[in-house]
DNA sequence: TTGTATGCGTTATCAT
DNA sequence: ATGATAACGCATACAA
């Protein structure tokens, strides 16, 4: 058996009160230098380590959030490794261990963690109920900023990576959308917000979707390569994430065009893939960290009562431009 | 306050512990079909969920495991990317949840976790006086097998690429060491291997490492454009990670050599960028996916006590032929 | 088959 | 400043 304050209290005939006092963190507890002293040292001799399950069942706090994502899918990628790295720094940062969790029990269990951070919107009936009010923090893109919720707004995104290709001098334009059967059709507000750009510019876009397997970066060579065979005139491919857009690359390249020389190609999410293809790729970049973030300390002042719930936030996308873009020489 | 089988137990006229055996998951125990029955319904009524604390304090089990790495930059980026997702799909197979764990005081901690995961060897003092004698299964590139330990043979995975380079007919050869600052320099097995390869088809290869940047890919690039200015006659390039590798590619491109037609170059880890980039990248796949199923499955084995600690498992590396690299045209 | 009593390791309350 | 005791929510040995 591990060693507890028990066995502290006996070795040192004291009570346990004491020494649980004498452990404690909160420095301001009644209690003399002298035995605080004694105590420690004897703890750190017998090795004691504190029990934090037993001391989460009194204090009613585990010091542990919960991460959910409605599918395994979603929790690997470059794309949610950012956020999984800014949360788990400031969660730690705050004194918060981190439970990954595609599971909807861990969530409704009670007691393993004084709140979720969840990739997903308010709005998620199921996952709310397994909440049972208990803190949470959604991120998630969408239209508007939502309670309790950390957002960035697609729609601005591709909107804005539209209005630069114009800007660009662009007119024939795709937009590549891919297999969309994945989650709840992410690409929705995407396709409105590039549509709108070009419909301000007086363009219609072509707009290619589908594709034939898994692999996006699969779909994008093959949705490329036959959308170049019906309309060898593109200059400009924008795509609906960077693995499309890498895969469309290729295809042109195959096809004796060059980036972006001849067809620019903008990609989605500005992830690791962006900086490390060739050309390097313009993407909107989406704030999915400084959203992990936000939404950490948002929830732990929830959970600590310091902030008493929040209207939502809403965080601009950016486009980070790199090699793969640029003004068509195609006027 | 949450509802507890002391409520169920009221409103049923009951005792607390037929609450319990009602609800217990083992079936055997000795209950009527009609108590279990009703007391299952009114705690679904009554919306009961369970205290996983409460209950893991006197069965002794959590069903949680840790997922330990040493830093935090071990755990993003593509590679341990694989490793997450594989024992976190194994884990909740096995009824098991996962803390995410950088801070060898989750560890420390009593209770919260039944055993650990380590990306780190059995030979890591402080994690090992952190686990204090309780599971735990390390995942790790190493030479042999260790006790209670999953590895692969990076030394083996370089001395492949080098291999199939000399069977291709390359003769004149750079070995990517890039920025080894990071970790515990675990470049070196991979240069013992990529070297010992050399060494017996008689070739002594160039070694390129440092770099000026926290960027591998940078890194990649710029050694890649010295490497070249020094030896225009390089036909093939060996680097220590996909990064450097695809950096490599670019600088050769820039340099108006063609990938594999004038330069084969071969990375290491086969993350999602190989097979993403253009031309697809050869790379030594290192089976850390695998590594941490296994690694789970024993974990577990050992916490639910039904294997008693093994021998350590290696797992073999092996080369992922793609369109980076061929045979040299130089002879 | 069900109820009673006890314990898991800790903190909180109320004494002293 | 310290100690006795209850309580957190649950499971289980033992009694009925």
């Amino acid at each position: 058996m591990r060693v507890t304050i028990y066995d502290i209290a006996d070795r040192l005939g004291i009570s346990t009160s004491t020494v649980s006092r004498a452990l404690s963190r909160k420095e301001n507890s009644l209690i003399s230098e002298n035995t605080r002293e004694r105590v420690r040292r004897t703890a750190e001799e017998m090795g004691y380590r504190p029990n934090a399950l037993a001391r989460a069942l009194i204090t009613g706090r585990t010091l542990a959030i919960g991460l959910y994502t409605r599918s395994m899918e979603e929790r690997v990628g470059p794309h949610f490794a950012r956020m999984l790295e800014a949360v788990e720094l400031k969660a730690s940062e705050l004194g918060y261990q981190v439970l990954m969790s595609g599971a909807l029990d861990t969530i409704s269990a009670e007691g393993r963690i004084d709140g979720v951070v969840a990739l997903a919107r308010p709005d998620d009936e199921e996952l709310v109920s397994a909440l049972r009010g208990r803190p949470c923090v959604f991120v998630m893109h969408g239209p508007e900023a939502e309670r309790e919720s950390v957002m960035w707004n697609d729609f601005e995104g591709a909107y804005k990576a539209g209005q630069y290709l114009v800007s660009m001098g662009h007119r024939k334009v795709c937009m590549l959308i891919g297999n969309t059967t994945h989650a709840s059709n992410p690409a929705f507000p995407k396709a409105k917000g590039f549509r709108q750009a070009m419909t301000e510019a007086g363009v219609s876009p072509q707009e290619c979707l589908g594709g034939p397997s898994e692999d996006e970066f699969e779909n994008g060579y093959l949705l490329t390569t036959q959308l170049l065979a019906h309309s060898p005139d593109i200059t400009a491919i924008f795509a609906r994430n960077d693995f499309l857009a890498l895969g469309a690359m290729k295809a042109l390249r195959h096809l004796g065009k060059s980036v972006p020389e001849d067809v620019s190609v903008i990609g989605y999410n500005d992830t690791v893939l962006a900086k490390c293809s060739d050309p390097s790729l313009t993407s909107v970049h989406t704030p999915i960290g400084e959203a992990g973030v936000i939404a950490v300390e948002h929830l732990i002042g929830l959970i600590e009562r310091r902030s008493e719930g929040f209207p939502g936030i809403m965080l601009p996308t950016t486009l980070t431009l790199r090699d793969s873009s640029g003004l068509t020489h195609r006027g």
